[in-house]
DNA sequence: AGAAAAATGTTCGTTTTTGTGCGTTTTCGA
DNA sequence: TCGAAAACGCACAAAAACGAACATTTTTCT
């Protein structure tokens, strides 16, 4: 029996029993248990299976350590960021959350809403949410883009077309210094525009990295912004811009 | 993240009994009752379980147990009906994979095809299938479902109808001996049907505990399907229906 | 067939895990 | 409330598992 023969049994008997031992799988094959090791090594190493002390089990719920990790990587603006937007959103209101991490980060902190109907285009928002009872969770459509977890394209346009939102919480790529909000991906962009327009008031929710930055494909103006929560003071341009298309600015 | 093959186990323990005991796993695993106590400071250290006098109870958050113990119900199988319809389905196809364990286990066993177009309503599908960078994954809108990660409702069945399929892979909750397929969700029927409308080709896949059962909402007729995939010997009375029907049973 | 490459087996030093002994803390009944 | 029994955690030694390097076998390609 060739290695390669042997590994999709491994993980087989894996998912039947849940785990495997060296030893075990040694026996099993009648090989020496160096070569499961190197067997198991390798298959750790491809994420299919979790090495432990004497043999391996499945990695334990993909969709939670990744959420863990994400959780663990979140920088300490973009928490603040979604705290400070959480305090704008009231209980008993309907509420977009766009893709992006600063916007899960604003997800995470509506665990303790009450009320909420809260649709989103990110799955990862999806699965944050879903912890608490008192939201109602809607997911749009769309093509599922490995990268973020994001729901784009025209099925996601369309689902949020039938809706009216009270709050929409959206990010962006880059934050040009002239009030104009852009983004990397063109279809992103057309989820956005249907968002600001599906909705009564619209929080973009970035970090300072994104101040300056240069992206192709714009979503809006400032100016159709009605709120604009950041960590760090803008520049005076911008600044001015705001003040006069009456766009509030908080920092968090 | 677990260092210990009797990690896994023993959550798996605490869930099904709601509490563990160290003499218990002591004995259960062969090991001294110091072992399993190192094994529970651990767990209780990463908040998998909350450590007591004598052992360990389940932490008080833990939601999902319901789900979670259906998945591991008949895990074996589950893991051979989805290698055994994974094996109906070629690359380069159309494919609808609707909610339930039993089709998230042909998920996984569809990690290695290639060239698929993948629709689900079920988001833990959505996320199994994001591991394969070979197959285009699309996600129904609808309403989330906590107990499940389903997404149900008028959205999602709105969105199936502008697909037509392949294949579909649908399950059921029950499965009558005169060869109706039940469910408990009325508004997943609606889901289901819409699939069998729209699909080229109609996979079942159900283990044997659905057999006899009782649900109270009608998916369709063993005759609308085309494919069964299970794991025992059906019914006289049912095999006959399928016989007739023109259903092709296959058994994992 | 013969050489190169890949896979497997073997050996050995290192790391991790487990068992044991013992003093401390908690639980529970009198 | 007190005292015994059980449970606990710590430290150290023994045992098991590990990985790296090298020898040997099998496969593959020319």
């Amino acid at each position: 029996m060739s290695q390669t023969l042997r590994k999709p049994e491994i993980i087989q008997i894996a998912r039947r029993e849940g785990k495997v031992t060296v030893d075990g799988l040694a026996e099993h094959f009648s090989v020496t248990p160096q070569t499961i090791r190197r067997d198991l090594t390798e298959l750790a190493d491809d994420g299919r299976l979790e090495r432990v002390h004497g043999g391996a089990v499945l990695p334990s719920t993909t969709t939670n350590i990744g959420y863990s990790e994400r959780r663990e990587l979140n920088q300490a603006a973009k928490v603040d960021i979604g705290s400070a937007c959480a305090k704008f959103i009231p209980n008993d209101c309907s509420v977009f959350l766009n893709i992006g991490t600063t916007t899960e980060a604003v997800a995470a902190e509506l665990l303790h809403h009450e009320g909420l109907l809260v649709v989103t285009n990110n799955i990862n928002i999806a699965m944050i949410l879903s912890q608490n009872h008192n939201v109602e969770v809607i997911v749009t459509g769309g093509h599922l883009r490995r990268s973020d977890g994001g729901l784009v394209g025209d099925l996601a346009t369309q689902t949020i077309r039938q809706f009216r939102f009270d709050y929409a919480v959206i990010g962006c790529s880059a934050l040009r210094h002239d009030g104009e909000i852009l983004d990397f991906d063109v279809q992103e962009v057309g989820v956005s525009k249907t968002i600001i327009q599906q909705s009564q008031e619209v929080f973009l929710a970035a970090d300072s990295s994104k101040f300056g930055r240069k992206a192709p494909a714009r979503i809006a103006s400032m100016a159709d912004v009605d709120r604009f929560i950041t960590d760090r003071p803008l520049s005076a341009q911008c600044r001015l811009f705001c003040e006069k298309a009456g766009t509030k600015v908080h920092y968090a």
